[in-house]
DNA sequence: CCGCTCCATACTGCATACAGTCTACAACGT
DNA sequence: ACGTTGTAGACTGTATGCAGTATGGAGCGG
């Protein structure tokens, strides 16, 4: 037993930390500051639950882990931290870590959330959106129409994370954005092993929210992203009820 | 300099670790383990956040800390993890953590975040509450009722909170509770200086709320709940508009 | 008087060490 | 055979140690 599951290319923290060379150039402001190895570890052990490397259940010895990573176990203990908080993990006292395993309903009700956060982003971008903006828009609604065109189930799903992703930055809403993000991030891990993009209507429905941006009809933007984000929630209840068949 | 500028009643991390007495009782099941030392430093750091000790802006020195709640560095390391994802202190790295400063337009960006959220709670809410907790949704109005006839405004704050937070209970949803959770304190800190719970008009509209929800009208309970907490979020501003003049 | 360089101090970030608890398994008794 | 108890190993939680960087000020030069 104990034998390691986790794979990973290359070691971290090989980064030769610190002394960043001699070079003390005039920057006296931006200084730019090495992340933390925590940062690294955190980033890498969501990428690793992600794609499925920790499989939910599955508990994470600290040292394991850190031997992995090429780190000590604090670095790790400190990014374990972070991702209970994100939901990632679960941390129980004299345990330790251990991926969380989500439920149907908790995977439901973090699409439900993210639909409403969603729809409130849509009505604020109606209300700021500028036309440069606008324009943008356009250009990734033709980069996922390509996509669908090609049949690239990749390329839809990037389209339309950066769409949906553009959406939020026009919004201008930092707060709002934050927690768009921590629930989008594990919509899709939630949803990974079911992710199907949809295809044409998902992208026509883009392309009339987009209008109702242009048109800064805040009220019709909000209820055409709502549609849109409700009708993806269906998509995905449908499908896991016919897969349970 | 250095002089501490935190109080602590008590020494945390006195409380005799392990060995939680003798009694092994028949209660194989449920094991009640004892909570980490860092979930008791990440109580103790927002309490002091909230109340004003630790200031907006300041250093927050990991060895000072420690010190003062009894403990290593090594707790509060981790709490101040978690802290800095829950939006209570930013971290630099290679220079520690300052307690987060709230610009404006970010304290009025989650007012604007918790009424979708809290407008959504109302919704589900209206869909699924039993006669029970309707019954107790009175109660809690009565509460209030009771706190703004004496002008108890400590009471109003609390009731007030009570009502909102068992709305969120009845919407069934873990993962809405928790964006609101987290957004309603933040909210709590940053205005704390002007909070001034709103009074009878307030509390006549819960009254409107309960009712839309014990008739289980979904869209009447989400607009109610839309306009309320609107409602404090312009007053908020006209009072930090009238206070900057 | 002002700016620059250099240095001492403080603090962070990471690693390691240690104490206590949990788990699993084996030996034992019934 | 089955349940109980004792015990060893593994892992967490916390403390301590150490290297490297940021900060502030003294001393120096312009």
């Amino acid at each position: 037993m104990n034998e390691p599951v986790i794979q990973l290319p290359e070691p971290l923290g090989s980064g030769k930390r610190g002394g960043r060379g001699a070079l003390s150039g005039a920057a006296t402001q931006r200084v730019e500051r090495p992340a933390p190895l925590r940062e690294a570890v955190h980033s890498a052990l969501i990428e690793l639950i992600i794609n499925g490397t920790l499989q939910p259940g599955q508990h994470l010895v600290e040292l394991e882990l850190a031997q992995y990573l090429g780190v000590s176990r604090q670095p790790v203990r400190e990014a374990l931290q972070r991702l209970q908080t994100e939901g990632w993990v679960d941390l129980r006292p004299a345990q330790g870590a251990f991926v969380h395993t989500p439920t149907e309903e908790e995977a439901d009700q973090l699409l439900s959330v993210r639909s409403v956060l969603e729809t409130h982003s849509a009505r604020l971008a109606a209300g700021r959106a500028t036309e440069e903006e606008v324009a943008r828009l356009w250009e990734l609604q033709r980069e996922g129409e390509a996509a669908v065109e090609t049949d690239d189930a990749e390329g839809m799903t990037a389209a339309n994370a950066a769409l949906h992703a553009y959406i939020t930055e026009i919004s201008r809403n930092a707060v709002l954005a934050e927690h768009i993000a921590l629930v989008e991030r594990r919509v899709r891990w939630y949803y990974r092993p079911i992710a199907r993009p949809r295809g044409h209507d998902a992208w026509a429905e883009h392309a009339e929210l987009i209008k109702a941006i242009a048109a800064h009809d805040a009220d019709l933007a909000s209820t055409i992203m709502n549609r849109h984000t409700e009708r993806t929630r269906q998509a995905y209840h449908d499908q896991r009820v016919s897969e349970a068949e």
